[in-house]
DNA sequence: CGTTGGCCCTGATCGC
DNA sequence: TGCGATCAGGGCCAAC
Protein backbone atom coordinates (compact mmCIF):
# COMPACT_ATOMS: atom_id res chain seq x y z
CA UNK A 1 0.00 0.00 0.00
CA UNK A 2 2.58 2.61 -0.29
CA UNK A 3 1.61 5.82 -2.05
CA UNK A 4 3.05 9.37 -2.25
CA UNK A 5 4.58 9.42 1.20
CA UNK A 6 5.85 6.17 1.12
CA UNK A 7 7.11 6.07 -1.80
CA UNK A 8 9.02 9.22 -1.64
CA UNK A 9 10.86 7.91 1.07
CA UNK A 10 12.17 5.66 -0.86
CA UNK A 11 13.13 7.88 -3.49
CA UNK A 12 14.73 10.09 -1.12
CA UNK A 13 16.35 6.79 0.14
CA UNK A 14 17.73 5.93 -3.40
CA UNK A 15 18.91 8.81 -4.57
CA UNK A 16 22.12 9.12 -2.88
CA UNK A 17 23.53 5.48 -3.59
CA UNK A 18 22.33 5.31 -7.09
CA UNK A 19 23.02 8.61 -8.51
CA UNK A 20 26.10 8.07 -10.45
CA UNK A 21 26.29 4.31 -9.38
CA UNK A 22 27.00 1.63 -12.46
CA UNK A 23 24.73 -1.75 -13.09
CA UNK A 24 27.27 -4.45 -12.05
CA UNK A 25 24.57 -7.37 -12.48
CA UNK A 26 21.36 -7.99 -12.72
CA UNK A 27 19.39 -11.21 -11.16
CA UNK A 28 15.57 -11.47 -12.26
CA UNK A 29 14.37 -14.38 -9.49
CA UNK A 30 10.22 -14.12 -10.92
CA UNK A 31 10.02 -12.75 -14.61
CA UNK A 32 6.21 -12.01 -13.25
CA UNK A 33 8.32 -8.49 -11.76
CA UNK A 34 9.06 -7.79 -14.79
CA UNK A 35 4.93 -7.72 -16.52
CA UNK A 36 5.43 -4.05 -17.90
CA UNK A 37 9.12 -4.86 -19.55
CA UNK A 38 8.36 -5.02 -23.02
CA UNK A 39 10.56 -7.73 -23.82
CA UNK A 40 12.02 -11.08 -22.06
CA UNK A 41 13.90 -11.11 -18.84
CA UNK A 42 17.19 -11.16 -20.90
CA UNK A 43 16.53 -7.89 -23.09
CA UNK A 44 15.83 -6.46 -19.44
CA UNK A 45 19.46 -7.82 -18.41
CA UNK A 46 21.27 -6.95 -21.02
CA UNK A 47 20.32 -3.34 -21.46
CA UNK A 48 21.14 -2.68 -18.29
CA UNK A 49 24.43 -3.98 -17.14
CA UNK A 50 26.89 -1.39 -17.91
CA UNK A 51 24.93 1.35 -17.35
CA UNK A 52 24.54 4.18 -14.85
CA UNK A 53 22.11 5.94 -13.44
CA UNK A 54 21.58 9.63 -13.12
CA UNK A 55 19.32 10.31 -10.28
CA UNK A 56 16.07 8.61 -8.61
CA UNK A 57 12.68 10.99 -9.77
CA UNK A 58 9.36 10.41 -8.80
CA UNK A 59 5.68 11.56 -10.08
CA UNK A 60 2.92 10.11 -7.65
CA UNK A 61 3.56 6.32 -6.64
CA UNK A 62 5.85 5.78 -9.49
CA UNK A 63 9.37 6.06 -9.26
CA UNK A 64 12.27 6.16 -12.38
CA UNK A 65 15.71 6.19 -12.44
CA UNK A 66 16.98 7.90 -15.66
CA UNK A 67 20.09 5.94 -17.08
CA UNK A 68 22.76 8.00 -18.85
CA UNK A 69 22.80 7.74 -22.39
CA UNK A 70 25.53 5.36 -23.59
CA UNK A 71 28.61 6.95 -24.96
CA UNK A 72 29.37 6.75 -28.64
CA UNK A 73 26.07 6.08 -29.93
CA UNK A 74 26.88 8.01 -33.18
CA UNK A 75 23.44 7.14 -34.48
CA UNK A 76 21.71 8.22 -31.38
CA UNK A 77 23.52 11.50 -31.27
CA UNK A 78 23.14 12.41 -34.81
CA UNK A 79 19.62 11.83 -34.34
CA UNK A 80 18.69 13.58 -31.82
CA UNK A 81 20.68 16.63 -32.68
CA UNK A 82 19.00 16.23 -36.53
CA UNK A 83 15.21 16.20 -34.44
CA UNK A 84 16.27 18.10 -31.03
CA UNK A 85 18.55 21.02 -31.75
CA UNK A 86 17.79 22.06 -34.62
CA UNK A 87 13.95 22.21 -34.47
CA UNK A 88 13.96 23.32 -30.94
CA UNK A 89 16.25 26.33 -32.07
CA UNK A 90 14.18 26.52 -35.50
CA UNK A 91 10.93 27.39 -33.18
CA UNK A 92 12.61 29.92 -30.57
CA UNK A 93 12.35 27.73 -27.95
CA UNK A 94 15.95 27.39 -27.05
CA UNK A 95 15.11 29.10 -23.66
CA UNK A 96 13.54 26.08 -23.01
CA UNK A 97 14.89 22.45 -22.17
CA UNK A 98 16.28 21.02 -25.13
CA UNK A 99 15.47 17.51 -23.58
CA UNK A 100 16.35 15.63 -26.76
CA UNK A 101 20.13 16.92 -27.07
CA UNK A 102 22.35 13.74 -26.67
CA UNK A 103 23.36 14.72 -23.01
CA UNK A 104 19.61 13.88 -21.65
CA UNK A 105 18.84 10.30 -20.50
CA UNK A 106 16.80 8.55 -23.74
CA UNK A 107 15.21 5.68 -21.14
CA UNK A 108 14.80 4.96 -17.46
CA UNK A 109 14.23 2.08 -15.08
CA UNK A 110 10.33 2.75 -14.40
CA UNK A 111 9.58 1.57 -10.83
CA UNK A 112 6.22 1.47 -9.07
CA UNK A 113 5.42 -0.54 -5.80
CA UNK A 114 1.83 -2.09 -6.74
CA UNK A 115 0.83 -3.20 -3.36
CA UNK A 116 3.71 -4.60 -1.41
CA UNK A 117 6.74 -3.56 -3.54
CA UNK A 118 10.01 -2.81 -1.53
CA UNK A 119 12.77 -1.48 -2.58
CA UNK A 120 15.78 -2.45 -0.31
CA UNK A 121 19.38 -1.61 -0.37
CA UNK A 122 21.54 -3.62 1.23
CA UNK A 123 25.36 -4.84 1.28
CA UNK A 124 26.62 -7.29 -0.94
CA UNK A 125 27.06 -9.76 1.67
CA UNK A 126 23.97 -9.52 3.25
CA UNK A 127 21.41 -12.38 2.93
CA UNK A 128 18.86 -11.73 0.35
CA UNK A 129 15.31 -10.43 1.38
CA UNK A 130 12.77 -12.76 1.33
CA UNK A 131 10.70 -12.48 -1.47
CA UNK A 132 13.25 -10.46 -3.31
CA UNK A 133 12.06 -10.94 -6.93
CA UNK A 134 14.79 -8.51 -8.75
CA UNK A 135 18.40 -8.45 -7.74
CA UNK A 136 20.35 -5.47 -8.88
CA UNK A 137 23.82 -4.78 -8.26
CA UNK A 138 25.57 -1.42 -8.26
CA UNK A 139 28.84 -0.07 -8.12
CA UNK A 140 28.12 3.11 -6.26
CA UNK A 141 30.15 6.05 -6.04
CA UNK A 142 29.00 7.13 -2.67
CA UNK A 143 28.77 3.46 -0.96
CA UNK A 144 31.20 1.18 -3.21
CA UNK A 145 29.13 -2.25 -3.95
CA UNK A 146 26.06 -2.57 -2.70
CA UNK A 147 22.63 -4.64 -3.81
CA UNK A 148 19.04 -2.99 -4.35
CA UNK A 149 16.46 -5.88 -3.83
CA UNK A 150 13.22 -5.84 -5.67
CA UNK A 151 11.21 -7.60 -3.53
CA UNK A 152 7.36 -7.52 -3.57
CA UNK A 153 4.76 -10.00 -2.21
CA UNK A 154 1.64 -9.84 -4.09
CA UNK A 155 3.62 -8.99 -7.58
CA UNK A 156 1.69 -6.16 -8.21
CA UNK A 157 4.86 -3.92 -8.47
CA UNK A 158 7.11 -4.16 -11.76
CA UNK A 159 10.25 -2.84 -12.79
CA UNK A 160 10.64 -1.92 -16.68
CA UNK A 161 13.30 -0.11 -18.78
CA UNK A 162 11.06 2.85 -21.09
CA UNK A 163 11.39 5.58 -22.95
CA UNK A 164 11.65 8.87 -21.78
CA UNK A 165 9.82 11.53 -23.36
CA UNK A 166 9.17 15.11 -23.14
CA UNK A 167 6.21 16.37 -20.71
CA UNK A 168 3.29 18.15 -22.34
CA UNK A 169 4.10 21.25 -20.12
CA UNK A 170 7.43 21.19 -20.43
CA UNK A 171 7.91 21.40 -16.96
CA UNK A 172 10.27 18.96 -14.58
CA UNK A 173 8.90 15.48 -14.88
CA UNK A 174 8.56 15.08 -11.08
CA UNK A 175 10.54 15.10 -7.87
CA UNK A 176 14.52 14.36 -8.27
CA UNK A 177 15.23 16.40 -11.33
CA UNK A 178 14.50 19.28 -13.19
CA UNK A 179 14.65 17.05 -16.65
CA UNK A 180 11.28 17.46 -18.49
CA UNK A 181 11.33 13.95 -19.44
CA UNK A 182 9.06 11.59 -18.23
CA UNK A 183 8.89 7.60 -18.92
CA UNK A 184 6.10 7.14 -21.22
CA UNK A 185 4.17 4.93 -19.63
CA UNK A 186 3.78 7.74 -16.92
CA UNK A 187 3.23 10.24 -19.10
CA UNK A 188 -0.92 9.90 -18.50
CA UNK A 189 0.14 9.75 -14.74
CA UNK A 190 -1.67 13.33 -13.03
CA UNK A 191 1.06 15.61 -11.87
CA UNK A 192 0.53 14.48 -7.62
CA UNK A 193 -0.74 17.83 -5.37
CA UNK A 194 2.94 18.06 -3.80
CA UNK A 195 4.22 18.80 -7.78
CA UNK A 196 4.40 22.75 -7.55
CA UNK A 197 3.59 21.83 -11.59
CA UNK A 198 0.26 20.52 -10.33
CA UNK A 199 -2.97 22.10 -12.57
CA UNK A 200 -5.57 23.02 -9.75
CA UNK A 201 -7.76 24.42 -12.04
CA UNK A 202 -7.77 21.51 -14.24
CA UNK A 203 -7.95 19.55 -11.17
CA UNK A 204 -11.27 21.45 -9.86
CA UNK A 205 -12.81 21.77 -13.28
CA UNK A 206 -13.10 17.27 -13.45
CA UNK A 207 -14.91 17.46 -10.42
CA UNK A 208 -17.29 19.86 -11.68
CA UNK A 209 -17.53 17.94 -14.53
CA UNK A 210 -17.47 14.13 -13.94
CA UNK A 211 -20.01 11.97 -12.82
CA UNK A 212 -18.58 10.27 -10.48
CA UNK A 213 -18.65 10.00 -6.47
CA UNK A 214 -15.22 11.98 -4.86
CA UNK A 215 -13.50 8.94 -3.40
CA UNK A 216 -12.92 7.32 -7.11
CA UNK A 217 -12.04 10.71 -8.60
CA UNK A 218 -9.34 11.05 -5.42
CA UNK A 219 -8.11 7.22 -6.54
CA UNK A 220 -8.31 8.19 -9.98
CA UNK A 221 -4.05 8.67 -11.22
CA UNK A 222 -5.28 10.79 -14.28
CA UNK A 223 -7.18 12.94 -12.59
CA UNK A 224 -4.69 13.88 -9.28
CA UNK A 225 -1.89 11.41 -8.46
CA UNK A 226 -0.22 9.70 -5.45
CA UNK A 227 -3.68 9.40 -3.25
CA UNK A 228 -4.22 5.55 -2.49
CA UNK A 229 -7.31 4.58 -0.50
CA UNK A 230 -5.26 4.93 3.11
CA UNK A 231 -4.70 8.61 2.03
CA UNK A 232 -8.21 9.27 0.40
CA UNK A 233 -10.12 8.19 3.71
CA UNK A 234 -7.52 10.29 5.99
CA UNK A 235 -8.15 13.11 3.85
CA UNK A 236 -12.08 12.67 3.53
CA UNK A 237 -12.41 12.58 7.24
CA UNK A 238 -10.50 15.86 7.16
CA UNK A 239 -12.61 17.68 4.87
CA UNK A 240 -15.61 16.22 6.40
CA UNK A 241 -16.73 14.46 2.96
CA UNK A 242 -18.51 11.04 2.50
CA UNK A 243 -16.81 9.18 0.08
CA UNK A 244 -19.73 8.51 -2.19
CA UNK A 245 -20.52 12.31 -2.33
CA UNK A 246 -20.98 13.18 -5.90
CA UNK A 247 -17.66 15.24 -7.19
CA UNK A 248 -19.77 17.84 -9.37
CA UNK A 249 -22.07 18.41 -5.92
CA UNK A 250 -19.11 20.04 -4.35
CA UNK A 251 -18.60 23.83 -3.73
CA UNK A 252 -15.19 25.02 -5.58
CA UNK A 253 -14.58 26.08 -1.66
CA UNK A 254 -15.43 22.57 -0.36
CA UNK A 255 -13.16 21.52 -3.05
CA UNK A 256 -10.38 23.53 -2.40
CA UNK A 257 -10.41 22.49 1.23
CA UNK A 258 -10.28 19.08 0.61
CA UNK A 259 -7.01 19.85 -1.64
CA UNK A 260 -5.77 21.94 1.14
CA UNK A 261 -6.50 18.04 3.47
CA UNK A 262 -4.99 16.05 0.96
CA UNK A 263 -1.54 17.93 1.17
CA UNK A 264 -1.73 18.17 4.78
CA UNK A 265 -2.08 14.86 5.19
CA UNK A 266 0.55 13.90 2.51
CA UNK A 267 2.97 16.21 3.74
CA UNK A 268 2.47 14.88 7.49
CA UNK A 269 2.62 11.34 6.63
CA UNK A 270 6.11 12.65 4.85
CA UNK A 271 8.21 14.10 7.93
CA UNK A 272 6.75 11.17 10.07
CA UNK A 273 8.28 8.50 7.37
CA UNK A 274 10.94 10.31 6.07
CA UNK A 275 13.37 9.69 9.20
CA UNK A 276 14.62 6.19 8.54
CA UNK A 277 17.37 6.43 6.20
CA UNK A 278 20.53 5.01 7.23
CA UNK A 279 23.64 6.25 5.29
CA UNK A 280 25.86 3.40 6.12
CA UNK A 281 23.36 0.17 6.00
CA UNK A 282 21.03 2.10 3.71
CA UNK A 283 17.94 0.26 4.20
CA UNK A 284 14.74 1.45 1.58
CA UNK A 285 11.60 -0.06 2.72
CA UNK A 286 8.38 1.48 1.54
CA UNK A 287 6.35 -0.42 4.27
CA UNK A 288 7.87 0.79 7.30
CA UNK A 289 6.58 3.87 8.87
CA UNK A 290 2.92 3.34 8.12
CA UNK A 291 1.84 1.95 11.67
CA UNK A 292 3.41 5.22 13.24
CA UNK A 293 1.37 7.53 11.54
CA UNK A 294 -1.49 8.72 13.35
CA UNK A 295 -5.05 7.72 11.72
CA UNK A 296 -8.19 9.35 11.79
CA UNK A 297 -10.21 7.03 9.98
CA UNK A 298 -8.31 4.35 8.08
CA UNK A 299 -8.21 1.06 10.06
CA UNK A 300 -10.15 3.14 12.78
CA UNK A 301 -13.54 1.31 12.27
CA UNK A 302 -15.32 0.94 15.94
CA UNK A 303 -13.43 3.28 17.45
CA UNK A 304 -14.25 6.58 18.58
CA UNK A 305 -14.02 9.28 15.83
CA UNK A 306 -11.25 11.56 17.04
CA UNK A 307 -13.42 14.98 16.39
CA UNK A 308 -16.74 13.50 17.86
CA UNK A 309 -16.37 10.93 19.32
CA UNK A 310 -18.66 8.44 17.45
CA UNK A 311 -17.75 5.28 16.10
CA UNK A 312 -15.80 5.02 12.83
CA UNK A 313 -17.93 3.24 10.50
CA UNK A 314 -16.13 0.85 7.70
CA UNK A 315 -18.09 -0.17 4.21
CA UNK A 316 -17.12 -2.01 0.99
CA UNK A 317 -16.46 0.23 -2.00
CA UNK A 318 -14.79 0.00 -5.15
CA UNK A 319 -14.08 -3.42 -3.50
CA UNK A 320 -12.26 -1.52 -0.86
CA UNK A 321 -12.57 -0.45 2.56
CA UNK A 322 -13.91 2.78 3.37
CA UNK A 323 -13.33 4.43 6.88
CA UNK A 324 -15.51 7.52 7.48
CA UNK A 325 -17.32 8.90 10.42
CA UNK A 326 -20.94 9.12 9.25
CA UNK A 327 -22.13 11.64 12.17
CA UNK A 328 -18.76 13.98 10.38
CA UNK A 329 -19.25 12.76 7.04
CA UNK A 330 -22.91 12.69 5.78
CA UNK A 331 -23.71 12.30 2.11
CA UNK A 332 -25.46 15.59 1.12
CA UNK A 333 -28.06 14.67 -1.19
CA UNK A 334 -29.94 17.85 -0.97
CA UNK A 335 -26.84 19.01 -3.22
CA UNK A 336 -26.73 16.29 -5.25
CA UNK A 337 -30.83 16.67 -6.60
CA UNK A 338 -29.64 20.33 -7.05
C1' DC B 1 -15.16 9.30 -24.52
C1' DG B 2 -16.52 8.67 -19.73
C1' DT B 3 -17.33 5.23 -16.59
C1' DT B 4 -17.22 0.71 -14.48
C1' DG B 5 -16.27 -3.95 -13.15
C1' DG B 6 -13.12 -7.73 -13.32
C1' DC B 7 -8.65 -9.41 -12.98
C1' DC B 8 -4.08 -10.06 -11.58
C1' DC B 9 -1.31 -12.02 -7.29
C1' DT B 10 0.38 -14.48 -2.62
C1' DG B 11 1.69 -14.25 2.37
C1' DA B 12 -0.35 -13.58 6.79
C1' DT B 13 -3.98 -14.47 9.70
C1' DC B 14 -8.03 -16.59 11.49
C1' DG B 15 -11.50 -20.02 12.61
C1' DC B 16 -12.68 -24.66 13.01
C1' DT C 1 -1.45 -29.11 14.13
C1' DG C 2 -3.47 -28.56 9.68
C1' DC C 3 -5.88 -26.55 6.34
C1' DG C 4 -9.10 -23.96 3.76
C1' DA C 5 -11.21 -19.39 3.64
C1' DT C 6 -10.51 -14.64 3.88
C1' DC C 7 -8.21 -10.29 3.39
C1' DA C 8 -5.09 -6.55 1.78
C1' DG C 9 -6.19 -3.46 -3.02
C1' DG C 10 -3.20 -0.31 -7.43
C1' DG C 11 -3.39 -0.10 -12.05
C1' DC C 12 -4.90 -1.59 -16.32
C1' DC C 13 -8.08 -2.87 -19.84
C1' DA C 14 -12.19 -4.79 -21.91
C1' DA C 15 -16.84 -3.74 -22.17
C1' DC C 16 -20.78 -0.93 -21.98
Amino acid sequence: MPELPEVEVVRAGLEPAVTGASVASVTVFDERSLRRHSGPSEDFIDRLIGRTFTAAVRRGKFLWLPLEPVRGDVTHILEAQDNGTAAAERSGVSAQQNVQSPEFPKEAVVVHLGMSGQVLLRTVDAPDDRLTRIRIELASPAHGALMMNFADQRIFGSMAIDELVPTADGQAAGLGSAQALVPRSVAHIARDPLDPAFDQRRFFAALAQRNTSIKRALLDQNLISGIGNIYADESLWAARIHYNQPTNTLSLAKAQLLLTEVRTVLAKALSEGGTSFDAQYVNVNGASGYFSHSLNAYGQQGKSCPRCGRPIARERFMNRGSHFCPHCQRLRISAALS
